[in-house]
DNA sequence: GGTGACTTGATGTCCTTTTTTCATGCGTAC
DNA sequence: GTACGCATGAAAAAAGGACATCAAGTCACC
């Protein structure tokens, strides 16, 4: 399959028999030319549709006003969100965006980097994969001085610009709910523990159950690879324990989801005889049975300001100084928790 | 801020006193080349870290190895699940993608084409917004001789390959099951009308009814536009039926949650009052209660069979001819519409 | 020394944009 | 009236990176 052919400056040129360079100037409005000549030229670039050859361009400027952006998976709600508003906000301000997956796989994520800076992307926005736990990809990225942020899966020894939740805060939030539903042991399921939100959302767990004078103990803290197959695991384990615990919080929706999917097939009544609660506000979480008790994260807005930030950096709006942005994350109390 | 330097083969030619010339051959193993000269330049290369330029390589062969991917919402589920199959086996064979939404608006979908045409896609995958009931901007590429196929949401005068779900087969499915799980006046509730499911899932609908020998009552078709707002109107509506219907098939699966979760609000018993089902089987679905009745799509499987069909195409594998590649659904009956 | 094989170099192309150079015409000054 | 200079408009050239094609160079061997 052939692709049709582009009218190119070059015969625009050569039907009115003028020169390359006096197309280009009248096509860009030039004021040192006739208006006359302008004015027949920009008829005929009309006319014939003509239409700037971007790649031309982007080699004569060395950019592309392309961003490329890494993601674990498209399918997740979240994330589908962040890319929505980067696209955009990034089309807005003039700029495409192309999209990978890394498939929640590091090596996947490596060659994306691979791809998108062959592609001479302007600059990348990556959201870290489960598996990443050594960094070498990002830190040649930043010797290289190709400029990227990292947003909601971030490794914080690099000196970039972050975009995050404040996850801590989240956690926080959301055992202190089930605190002050009446709660007093409260397992905590944690994603792989190299992920940084797992590590955030136990400080904000650990931090209420201190504030509630209630000691850390390490048996209610249980750690999924976040396939469904584990996550059931899970669930299975934390019914068998004895006594059963008064609440749950499970570091994210679709584990809550799978948590409680079993439970309910077993016949462990939520809340009844445990609290439930997750972590991301999917659409899914409103319609279970019962309705999720979760923590808000905006994920639009998260890809609005991480790429609005990059791009001020890239525009120069901005310092090149690397910053932190954390996002609010709002409680969202539903029935699975309401035990009062 | 500013992109580091890329190493070009200008200077890897400099440094090592060749000319251009030979480092290019160099580094695609060309035969015609002294081993020794071979080995130094490819050695040079690793370690200055070069990667060849795409941009221009691409405006060489005038060919990005680039695809052009419009969907109505990368937030949904299911458009979500289409660009990851496509994604995947774009990369396999060598091609980036690029993703743009039109929110379902048919300026964006416009402004869309224009800005991957001028990016030099080498061809589009399209689906269609809800609001496009004119197709000029899609006769313009096929007239320019641009390649693209449509998916899922297409339109059938266009003269390029079309991959579908057998929509009505699906819609026939489910209203077959609802007949014979003992609903004899069932609602059918439509999206937009200019929307080519909606056409095809009212057919498969009404060839179940006639089979069934149940005449065709236009009171018992409703269209939403389906914005929530509307979806619950159609709700109310239906709410206020006397007799109520026994059965509601939505053409959509959000659309079922919406009529579901405000007759729930409102005392109204699925299934024992209103079978109800929907079509898509998003995750939602299955974790709703009681679960909904639907019938599977499996978007991943068609975004892989269109871009591998594409690239057949654009490879020369296969005939430039249109097909049309129609994937079958599959029925999932689920508590929503148990009514014996 | 000449021929052939084997390597390498130079140049042109893809397309746009920018810079430099050139040409024409008009005006002024001698 | 001629010569010079300046202004203006337009053409030519160069850059950006990769690569194919054609040309030329070197070496060895007969």
């Amino acid at each position: 399959m052939k692709k049709g052919h582009q009218v190119t400056m070059k015969e625009i040129a050569k039907k009115l028999g003028v020169s390359v360079s006096t197309v280009s100037r009248a096509l860009k409005d030039s004021p040192e030319l006739h208006e006359e000549t302008k004015r027949k030229i920009v008829e005929a670039a009309k006319e014939m549709n003509y239409q700037p050859n971007l790649l031309a361009q982007s080699l004569r400027i060395s950019r592309t006003k392309t961003l490329g952006v890494i993601v674990p998976e498209i399918t997740s709600h979240f994330f589908a969100s962040c890319i929505s508003g980067i696209q955009d906000f990034a089309n807005k301000r003039g700029y495409n965006v192309m999209i990978c997956q890394s498939n929640e796989s590091i090596d996947q994520e490596i060659a994306n980097i691979k791809t998108l800076v062959a592609s001479q992307v302007d600059a990348l926005m990556i959201s870290l994969s489960r598996e990443t736990n050594h960094y070498e990809h990002l830190f040649e990225l930043y010797n290289r001085e190709i400029p990227f942020v990292l947003f909601d899966r971030v490794q914080e020894d690099i000196p970039v610009s972050k975009v995050t939740f404040n996850d801590a805060g989240g956690a926080y939030q959301v055992t202190n709910h089930l605190l002050e539903s009446g709660c007093r042991s409260i397992v905590y399921v944690s994603g792989p523990e190299d992920l940084y939100i797992s590590k955030k959302r136990k400080e904000g767990y650990l931090k209420a159950l201190k504030e509630y004078g209630i000691e850390e103990n390490p048996e209610f803290i249980k750690v999924t690879d976040l396939t469904e197959a584990d996550n059931i695991r899970i669930a299975k384990e934390i019914a068998a324990m004895d006594p059963l615990p008064d609440g749950v919080f499970c570091m994210i929706d679709p584990l809550a989801v799978d948590v409680l999917t079993y439970w309910k097939s077993v016949g462990i009544k939520v809340p009844e005889q445990i609290a439930l609660a997750g972590f991301t506000n999917n659409p899914t979480s409103a319609v279970v049975e019962p309705p999720l008790t979760t923590v808000s994260q905006p994920g639009y807005e998260m890809g609005k300001l991480a790429v609005s930030h990059l791009l001020d950096q890239l525009d120069g709006l901005v310092s090149d100084d690397p910053i932190s942005i954390v996002l609010d994350t709002t409680l969202v109390p539903r029935k699975s928790s309401q035990r009062i």
